[in-house]
DNA sequence: ATGACATGATCCC
DNA sequence: TGGGATCCCTGTCA
């Protein structure tokens, strides 16, 4: 068993002075069912011997120090959640970190195994209000009867920008100059102030000009030629504070609609050539499609389990359209849960057809072990852009490739760039090199290994 | 190699 | 209801 060899590794400390019913000192086998699947697993313990006073009448309970392994999740024994190499496991006392149901761990989820059986399909719709009618008449016949094919490249090519001191919280592409792409971060400086830029946008007029809003409330304007920022906006010129505004000076009675989710919603995106669909990421680990924004909103189209949790140290994730995507179907977005890609524990970039649900690529690098939980595509070139902690990834097709590219892809493709090797689009092994590894750091180890210069993009 | 820490939604009392 | 405790796959630096 893999966690044979781990004795070097930090025990849990337990110190126990409690009652003989949770005290573990006298169970020689009756712990929990877990127990039985980790019976090598050692448990020392020690009594430390306590003087009874004379001319006291009671003894004071043993004290006992438990030394054993517990898990980190639920702190119970017998088993353990973490890396095991380059393979996470699960507390099994947890619902699945995956699809959030009990019952199995996310190792066995169903959606993990295959991602379109997270789709939840459309539910009946009302389709006889007026705008309904609208829709139907003006804005449905305009797109194609069958649904055109979107361009996924047969390899990429990576570049890595490491220009950021803390981690990128928004990527923009420049609507007309091509080689031109906006990122902020979490601290980019804004006139005097450090604040968490969350969105970027080139001016439509203007394209010199960047506007950046902030999760202080502020709105600025940035001259991308002089860098010379200019505060437009200051919703909290007093400070903070838990405050929505409306910028249409609407009442919350004419709300058009309302789209329940579970959670907190990270992003809502119309689509990029209609705007008759809207995308939303949530953090109830679903990604959620309205197809048709005049019609029943009370459920989503679409509905498609993917990991993309949140964590206080990560920038929400955020699924974003292609925007060259002429279905308005396919959508990137990175994800949390790692995999085992060769004893490498990567978080890939995925491309998902919300039509079908199905991944139909996902993209990682093995020099890059971090979560990119930003992801931009170009509005007319074949490459994306992802910040990923600190670092910025430019993944860029191979023209020869995508051009001669005519047919999606039934199986999922896989964009693993390996330093060491140049190149490698082939599927590796999931379980190689993972059970053989039994160090807990073995995932950075071995991606240590591909280290190796980075190709350098002109684009 | 290891520990500290940043810091936000959610749980729970 | 509100505030403190908690937290499952982080990432970086000292």
């Amino acid at each position: 068993m893999p966690f044979a060899s781990s004795s070097s590794r930090p025990r849990f400390l337990r110190r126990e002075a409690d009652s003989d019913e949770e005290s573990e000192t006298s169970s020689s086998g009756g712990e929990d069912d877990l127990e039985e699947d980790f019976p090598e697993e050692a448990q020392v313990e020690e009594d430390a011997a306590v003087e009874v006073a004379p001319g006291k009448r009671k003894k004071p309970p043993p004290i006992t120090i438990s030394l054993k392994r517990v898990c980190k999740v639920c702190k119970q024994s017998g088993h353990e959640a973490g890396f095991r190499g380059a393979t996470y496991i699960d507390c099994p006392r947890k619902p699945c970190f995956l699809c959030k149901t009990p019952g199995h761990t996310t190792m066995f989820c169903p959606h993990r195994v295959a991602m379109e059986h997270g789709v939840i399909p459309a539910p009946a719709r009302n389709t006889k209000t007026p705008l309904d009618y609208i829709f139907m008449r003006q804005l449905k016949a305009k797109t194609p009867k069958i649904k055109p094919v979107y361009v996924i490249p047969d390899q990429v090519d990576c570049g890595l920008i490491r220009f950021h001191s803390r981690r990128v919280t928004c990527l923009e592409f420049h609507p007309t100059k091509s080689n031109i792409l906006l990122s902020g971060d979490k601290f980019l400086k804004l006139g005097s102030k450090k604040v968490m830029i969350s969105s970027s946008r080139f001016s439509l007029g203007n394209d010199a000009m960047a506007y950046t809003s902030s999760s202080d409330g502020t709105v600025s304007c940035t001259d991308m030629e002089t860098g010379i920022g200019t505060l437009l906006l200051d919703l909290n010129p007093d400070g903070w504070n838990a405050r929505i505004w409306d910028a249409r000076r609407l009442g919350t009675e004419s709300c058009l609609a309302s789209l329940a989710h579970g959670r907190v919603v990270n992003s809502a995106y119309f689509s990029p050539l209609t705007g008759n669909k809207i995308l939303t990421t949530s953090q109830d680990n679903r990604i959620r499609v309205w197809d048709s924004i005049f019609g029943n909103l009370e459920h989503p189209s679409r509905e498609i389990v993917h990991s993309h949790d949140f964590n206080r140290h990560l920038t929400p994730f955020r699924a974003e359209w292609d925007p060259k995507d002429p279905s308005e179907s396919l959508v990137v977005i990175g994800r949390y849960i790692s995999e085992n890609y060769d004893g490498v524990a990567l978080h890939p970039i995925d491309f998902i057809d919300t039509s079908t649900g199905k991944l139909v690529a996902e993209v990682m690098d093995t020099d890059v072990t971090t979560i990119s939980p930003v992801n931009k595509l170009h509005p007319q070139d074949h490459i994306l852009a992802s910040g990923s902690s600190r670092t910025l990834l430019i993944w860029k097709a191979r023209q020869e490739d995508w051009e001669a590219k005519k047919q999606p892809e039934k199986r999922p493709k896989q964009f693993i760039f390996r330093r060491s090797e140049k190149k490698s689009n082939g599927k590796f092994d999931s379980d190689s090199g993972g059970d053989s590894d039994d160090s807990s750091n073995g995932k950075k180890r071995k991606a240590k290994k591909c280290q190796g210069k980075h190709k350098k993009l002109v684009w």
